[in-house]
DNA sequence: GATTTCACGTA
DNA sequence: CGTACGTGAAATCC
C-alpha cells in the first residue's frame, strides 16, 4: 500500500501509529526523486523532487521522534545521510552484516540476496547488454531466467534480484523504492536468523549491530577528519628533509643532496641508485657486507661495522617521509580546515579490523606531535590494555586465564604461575597467540600448556582448522575464509598461524568497536567526536569543559561494550583515558 | 597500464 | 619462517 506522505512530520506520525519506536527496524530507501520507508506489513514511499536534502530532512524528523534502528544496504545511505549533515543512533548494514556472516569483502545486494535464499552465486544475473540498451520495460529478456514474469517484482522467478533493480537500469519510482525498501527489511530478517541459526554463546548478534554502527562512525570519521596543525607537521618534515622545495628544481637538489651523504660512503657511485634494493645490494656487497636483502632489520647489526649502513638507515627514514609523509602528503590529505581526511573501511578482508587510507593508521610516531586538538578543545585518548590475551581468555572460555585478567597487568599473575620473568611470560603468550615457533618461548611455552591448558587447545584447534583450510568463525560471528587447498607444509603452516591470529585479532577487533560504538552514542551529546581509531586506541575531539566526563564515559563503556558482546562476564578489560592537547602526549 | 616485489610505517 | 593493513618506487608482465 502506497501513501503520498508531504511533510517529514507526517512520515513520523504515521510511522508512530504503525507502532514504530526506540529500536524497530525501519528500512530506508532513497534515490534522486523517491524515498520509501518499510516496516513489518506496511511500506510508505514519497516522490523527493529536490533529491537526498528531503530524504535527510525525513531522516533526521523521524530519528528524532522515533529512533528507529535503521535499516538499508550498505553503508552508501550512511555516507549520504552523514554528508547532508545527519547523524542517527543505529542501524542494521546489510552489508556489513553479510561481510559478517558470509566473510569477503564484496556484498552488493544481488550477492546478499543470493546468499541469504541459498542460491549459487554463479547464478546470480548480470545486467544484460540487451537491458542496458533498451531500457527495462520493453518486455521479457530472453534468456535471463525471468520470462513472462512481472519486471515490476524485484524478485525473479528463480529467486534472483531482476538486475535491472540492482544496477540502476530504470527509473526509481516511489513504487519501485518501496518495493526495494521491502526486500531490505526481508534480507534483514533472514540475516537475523541466520544469526540466530549460529548457536553457541552467539556474539554475532550484538557484532551484528556494532558492526552496522561502525559502518556509521566510518563515514563520520571521513567526514570529520583528524585535526592537524600543518605548521607544526612542516617542521617535523623539514627536520628530516629541510624547508618545503619551491620548484621541481629545489626539490630535485634537495634529493640530491640527501642522496650524496649515503654515496659518498662508496668507491663506485655512479650509476647506482639508492631506491633500487639490487644497487643497495651490492653497495653493500662493495663494502664487505653481504645480506639476502637490505630490509632495515637485517641491516640493523651491522651498523658500526661500515658508516655505510647508518648512512643508508638515515636516508631510508628520511625517503620515507619525502616520498609517503612529506609536503606532498600534507597537500594532497589536510584540507584548508586543517583535517586530515581518508577513506575508512568498517571490517577488512581478514580479521574484520578497520582500515584507513592516507596514513591515517601508519603515521610515523613523530608526526603525532601535529595532530593538536582545535581551540576550544581537548583530545581525550584511551587504548585498550593488552587486549589480546584477554580477549584469548575470554574466547577460549579458559578460567584460569580469565582469573589473570582482573589484574591490571595480566602478565604479572602469568608470570607467577609460570615461575618465570614477566618478560619471557609476555613473550610466551604472544609467541602462542601469533604462533611464533623461533626465539626463546620454548620453556615458557610448555608452562603456559600446563597452566593454560583451555586457551592452548582452544588456539591449536584454529591452529590445525586453518592448516586443513577450514573456514573458521571468529566470537562474534566473523567468517574467516582460508581459502586454497594448497598441502606444502609451509603454506599450511602459514595457514594455521592466519588461523590462530585470526580468531584473537578478529574478535579483538569485534570488541574495539562495541566499545567505539558505545562510546560514539555516549559523547555525541556532548559535541564530542571519535576523530581516530587504531585498531586498539580511540582519539576523540572534544569541547574542553567536557574532557573530564568524556574521559569517564571512555572507561565506562568499556565493560557494557564488553558485556552485550560476551554476556559471561568472566573477563575484565581494561582502557585508560587521558586528556590531551597533541596526540603525542598520549603515553603508550 | 596493471601487477608484483621490496621496503617500511602503524597496531 | 608472528599476524594484519596502506603506501610508494622500481621492476616486471602484458
Amino acid at each position: 500500500m502506497s501513501l503520498i506522505v508531504l511533510t517529514a512530520a507526517d512520515v513520523a506520525d504515521a510511522l508512530r501509529d504503525a507502532g514504530v519506536g526506540r529500536g524497530s527496524f525501519l528500512a530506508f530507501t532513497t534515490s534522486a526523486t523517491a524515498t520509501a520507508l518499510a516496516v513489518e506489513g506496511r511500506s510508505w514511499s514519497l516522490h523527493t523532487t529536490t533529491g537526498g536534502t528531503t530524504a535527510a530532512a525525513l531522516v533526521q524528523a523521524v530519528e528524532a521522534a522515533l529512533r528507529p534502528r535503521w535499516v538499508w544496504w550498505s553503508n552508501h545511505t550512511a555516507s549520504a545521510l552523514t554528508g547532508a549533515g545527519v547523524r542517527v543512533a543505529t542501524c542494521w548494514d546489510l552489508a556489513a552484516v553479510h561481510r559478517l556472516l558470509f566473510g569477503g569483502w564484496a556484498a552488493e545486494p544481488s550477492l546478499i540476496w543470493a546468499l541469504l535464499r541459498d542460491l549459487s552465486v554463479q547464478s546470480i544475473p548480470a545486467m544484460g547488454q540487451l537491458g542496458l540498451l533498451d531500457g527495462p520495460m520493453n518486455g521479457p529478456m530472453d534468456g535471463y531466467g525471468d520470462e513472462g514474469s512481472n519486471p515490476e517484482d524485484p524478485i525473479r522467478p528463480d529467486g534472483h534480484l531482476r538486475p535491472e533493480w540492482t544496477h540502476g537500469g530504470w527509473s526509481a519510482t516511489p513504487a519501485r523504492m518501496e518495493a526495494w525498501a521491502a526486500l531490505a527489511l526481508q534480507a534483514c530478517h533472514q540475516q537475523q536468523h541466520r544469526i540466530a541459526a549460529l548457536g553457541g554463546r552467539n556474539g554475532a548478534g550484538a557484532t551484528a549491530r556494532s558492526e552496522s554502527a561502525a559502518e556509521l562512525l566510518c563515514t563520520e570519521l571521513a567526514f570529520d577528519g583528524l585535526p592537524v596543525d600543518v605548521g607544526r607537521a612542516s617542521e617535523i618534515i623539514a627536520l628530516s628533509i629541510g624547508p618545503r622545495p619551491r620548484n621541481d628544481a629545489e626539490l630535485a637538489q634537495a634529493r640530491m643532496r640527501r642522496d650524496a651523504l649515503v654515496l659518498s660512503h662508496v668507491r663506485v657511485s655512479a650509476g647506482m641508485d639508492l631506491r633500487n634494493p639490487t644497487h643497495v645490494r651490492s653497495m653493500l656487497t662493495g663494502v664487505g657486507i653481504d645480506l639476502v636483502d637490505t630490509r632495515a632489520w637485517r641491516l640493523e647489526p651491522f651498523r658500526a661495522a661500515h658508516p655505510l649502513v647508518d648512512a643508508l638507515m638515515t636516508w631510508r627514514k628520511a625517503e620515507r617521509v619525502a616520498t609517503t609523509y612529506g609536503y606532498a602528503w600534507l597537500d594532497a590529505n589536510v584540507s584548508a580546515d586543517g583535517r586530515l581526511r581518508g577513506a575508512w573501511t568498517g571490517c577488512d578482508g581478514a580479521g574484520g579490523r578497520m582500515t584507513a587510507q592516507a596514513g591515517l593508521h601508519n603515521l610515523p610516531t613523530e608526526m603525532r606531535d601535529a595532530v593538536v586538538a582545535e581551540h576550544g578543545h581537548v583530545f581525550v585518548h584511551a587504548d585498550l590494555g593488552q587486549i589480546e590475551p584477554r580477549v584469548l581468555a575470554a574466547v577460549s572460555s579458559d578460567c584460569a586465564l580469565a582469573a589473570a585478567t582482573t589484574a591490571d597487568d595480566l602478565y604479572a599473575p602469568v608470570a607467577a604461575r609460570l615461575g618465570v620473568e614477566r618478560a619471557v611470560a609476555k613473550v610466551a603468550v604472544l609467541a602462542a597467540m601469533y604462533g611464533q615457533t623461533s626465539g626463546t618461548a620454548g620453556e615458557a611455552l610448555r608452562g603456559l600448556e600446563s597452566a593454560y591448558p583451555v586457551a592452548m587447545e582452544f588456539l591449536r584447534v584454529a591452529d590445525k582448522m586453518g592448516q586443513s583450510a577450514q573456514d573458521i568463525r571468529t566470537h562474534g560471528g566473523r567468517l574467516v575464509r582460508m581459502g586454497g587447498r594448497d598441502s606444502s607444509s609451509a603454506v599450511m603452516a602459514a595457514r594455521g598461524r592466519f588461523a590462530r591470529n585470526a580468531v584473537i585479532q578478529g574478535a579483538a577487533a569485534e570488541l574495539f568497536k562495541a566499545w567505539a560504538v558505545t562510546v560514539r552514542g555516549r559523547v555525541a551529546p556532548l559535541g564530542a567526536r571519535i576523530v581516530l581509531c587504531l585498531h586498539d586506541e580511540l582519539l576523540l575531539h572534544v569541547p574542553t569543559e567536557h574532557g573530564a566526563v568524556v574521559a569517564q564515559l571512555l572507561e565506562a563503556s568499556l565493560a557494557d561494550a564488553a558485556q552485550r558482546w560476551m554476556p559471561d562476564g568472566a573477563v575484565r578489560y581494561v582502557a585508560v583515558a587521558s586528556v590531551i592537547n597533541r596526540w603525542s602526549e598520549a603515553k603508550d
